[in-house]
DNA sequence: TCTATTTTGTAGCGATCGCTACAGAATAGT
DNA sequence: ACTATTCTGTAGCGATCGCTACAAAATAGA
């Protein structure tokens, strides 16, 4: 019993969460993002009432087909799906189409603390994610003796999870350059066949 | 034969460079820089001609700071220098008086896209400065049979880069607990005894 | 068709941004 | 003391920021 919109906003999402991603929070404006999608300003926050709303919105629908993607790689498998995990990150047809840009969860983690306490939270909320899905791989490893014994997986789980982020940080930094992240990646994977037993 | 200046600019500097830290480039206002030094805008802009001026000032002197902690772990030693560096970033007496709050040098490498060429190029040198000195630490374990034979020195200095920055990155998450880099460093410190032949 | 409800377009609010013009204050050389 | 030069303090520039008031446009139910 109203006017409909007329705008995709799941097109609009992804849009403006490679917007995000480039620029980072604070310096992706408003009318960058109007301009963007062709949306004005004000159906933006008609919608999702503000920038951060918006943000949110962006941020969550990344962060679920990161999930996704980590999951498919992960499900029922140990430490070999660790490695295709990592594998895929660096790879040029990366399941993440997003990863050459570097990671906006990332990105996002290092601004948290400026940003304000309810992204932060959502920050620290899918960081957790992550990690609890390693750790259920490194589990899995673990009870089908495939992991060295004596090894923490929570402390396990930590360090992918670190040296992931760092990998992000560094394709982040390269100029155009897709392949910076190679050489941490397959050095990171050697690590990971070092835990395996036998 | 002019009116000298009446602050210091090495201790405006560490704490230009504390702020930028704590929010960023683009986050810190010259206004609060003002407030924070005591020092007004119009002279730091008279000392250092501009925002990114100051910024690249502070950020020369933290870099500095960190090449000089970096090389004083590493310097005419092998695996066991690297591994004392990176257990001195996670510990609670570090060299790196900042570390706490994460490390300006990831912080910028993340916005580096955004923030202007200058200091994008800045970060780049650095990292690779960061990386030749893990490298040079790399050969002499490799020249005195320290090192595993088959490992490629330039992939691990980059593996070990880029997981001291994902641990930045995660130290930045926390909200006020110094530790939580401890578990991926501990697995890091693991991860590079493998790397000893024998 | 008429009314209620929501979206869209225009325009602009107050606040803050990086930066600077201007004048007064302070020092070195003469 | 006088001049030249540099630094400091006040005040404000133009631009941009997130956000919103207002009215016109468009749809669903009566």
């Amino acid at each position: 019993m109203a006017r409909p919109r007329e705008f995709d906003t799941e097109a609009l999402l992804d849009k403006a969460g490679l917007a995000f991603l480039e620029d980072g929070l604070q310096l992706t404006s408003m009318r960058h993002l109007e301009d963007l999608t062709g949306v004005k300003q004000v159906s933006l926050y008609n919608a999702f009432g503000s920038k951060e709303g918006l943000f949110l919105a962006a941020f969550d629908r990344y962060t679920a087909r990161v999930a996704a993607a980590q999951k498919q790689h992960l499900d029922d498998r140990g430490l070999d799906g660790i490695e295709s995990f990592v594998k895929a990150i660096v790879s040029s047809d990366s399941p993440l189409p997003l990863a050459h840009f570097g990671c906006l969860i990332v990105n996002t983690a290092l601004v948290a603390g400026s940003a304000g306490p309810a992204i932060k939270s959502r920050v620290q909320v899918f960081r957790q994610e992550m990690h609890a899905r390693f750790v259920g791989a490194l589990k899995r490893a673990k009870s089908s003796n495939e992991l060295k014994r004596g090894l923490n997986v929570d402390q396990c789980a930590e360090f992918v999870l670190s040296a992931v982020w760092g990998i992000f940080v560094t394709i982040r930094l390269a100029d155009d350059d897709q392949t910076v992240g190679q050489p941490a990646a397959s050095a990171l994977v050697k690590a990971l066949r070092e835990w395996r037993a036998s």
